[in-house]
DNA sequence: AAAGACATGTAAAACGTTACATGATTGC
DNA sequence: GCAATCATGTAACGTTTTACATGTCTTT
């Protein structure tokens, strides 16, 4: 047990804060986490099924089932708990980016200067969209800070919007050198 | 063919600086490109066999032989060069963050805010190591932009440095909110 | 003599995505 | 009525890492 597969640990965390379905768990995946990890339902089902294997969490009765429609609701245990906390307080943590933007230019030498351009204006465009996301999460977070779980997310948010302004602020300096090096 | 796997396009690149062994591709993933891409031996010697396989590649004679050591020299063939740019060419780009530290905060909510800080000076630590590298790099680099690749180089360096001085803004910020929330 | 770097390669395991399969409900 | 969303799940596929296997050369 224990095999500590990243995630298993995004479900036992979101478990923490409430009861969730699977399907509402790659919603919160997708809004919450998703500028810096990423889940599709092909792993969120089999990690759900292994952790109720073992008691990890369990399938908690909806009491209001209105519809026909098939719906199962998670909670986390207390063993649940115990090995989220247990990742939590472990300083050790893979950061890991695979920037195919960046390998694109890193290579741009051989080819067209103008190549190069446009990839890093494509990084740029795709970079500016979310930015506008994460600043508007951030605003709403902002005002409810005393709010435990808020603060958590505003942080993380903060984090996206700081090395985002950061990306866009490189994309500007490298538009510049390249087109002065080409006197475009 | 060109099922356009990453690391092909990581070896194509490569080669179309310099003829080189998968040990030394190794190197140069890890050396040159480590900060936003990695690539294992396991990947690296069935790439350039299924390379070598489609022509993109070919192995190379190495007229100094000086040692019983086994050897292969690969060089990158025009079919391999035509290959590379139309990947190059592509703007579409999948840039991918997997931050466990991240995970990690977002979800601090559920222990002692102590655990989060330790989260963050660990991760802090780790980028300051990698951002000295990085500036030793980029000052280096700096001095000989007009080689084309060491142009190519610097950018993605820059890249890393801007981010990098970023986090660590972050974290100042992120700790001294925690800190500020527990009287710490 | 031993450790560490050089050098290639394979096999197993882990992990995750994509696509598929199925069916109900809601909103236009 | 139709499209979109809600909702769960499986299977095939692809990629990559880890560990293993083997052997040489260089430095201490």
């Amino acid at each position: 047990m224990a095999k500590d597969r990243k995630i298993d640990m995004v479900i036992l965390g979101l478990l923490s804060h409430e009861n969730l379905t699977g399907y509402d768990i790659k919603k919160r995946i997708d809004n919450a986490i998703g500028f810096f990890w990423k889940g599709s339902f092909g792993s969120i089902y089999p990690s759900l099924a292994s952790l109720t294997d073992s008691g990890s969490i369990i399938k908690v009765e909806t009491p209001d089932i209105k519809d026909g429609r098939e719906r199962i609701l998670y909670a986390i245990t207390q063993t649940g708990k115990e090995q989220l906390l247990d990742w939590l307080s472990d300083t050790k943590a893979v950061n890991d980016l695979k920037y195919e933007s960046l390998l694109k230019l890193f290579f741009g030498g051989v080819t067209d200067c103008k190549v190069s351009i446009n990839t890093i204006e494509s990084f740029r465009s795709e970079i500016q969209s979310s930015l506008s996301i994460l600043r508007f999460y951030q605003n709403n977070l902002q005002s409810d800070l005393n709010n435990n779980d808020h603060l958590f997310y505003y942080l993380t948010v903060s984090f996206g919007v700081e090395t985002y302004e950061a990306y866009l602020r490189w994309c500007d300096f490298a538009v510049k050198i390249l087109c002065e090096r080409n006197n475009l």
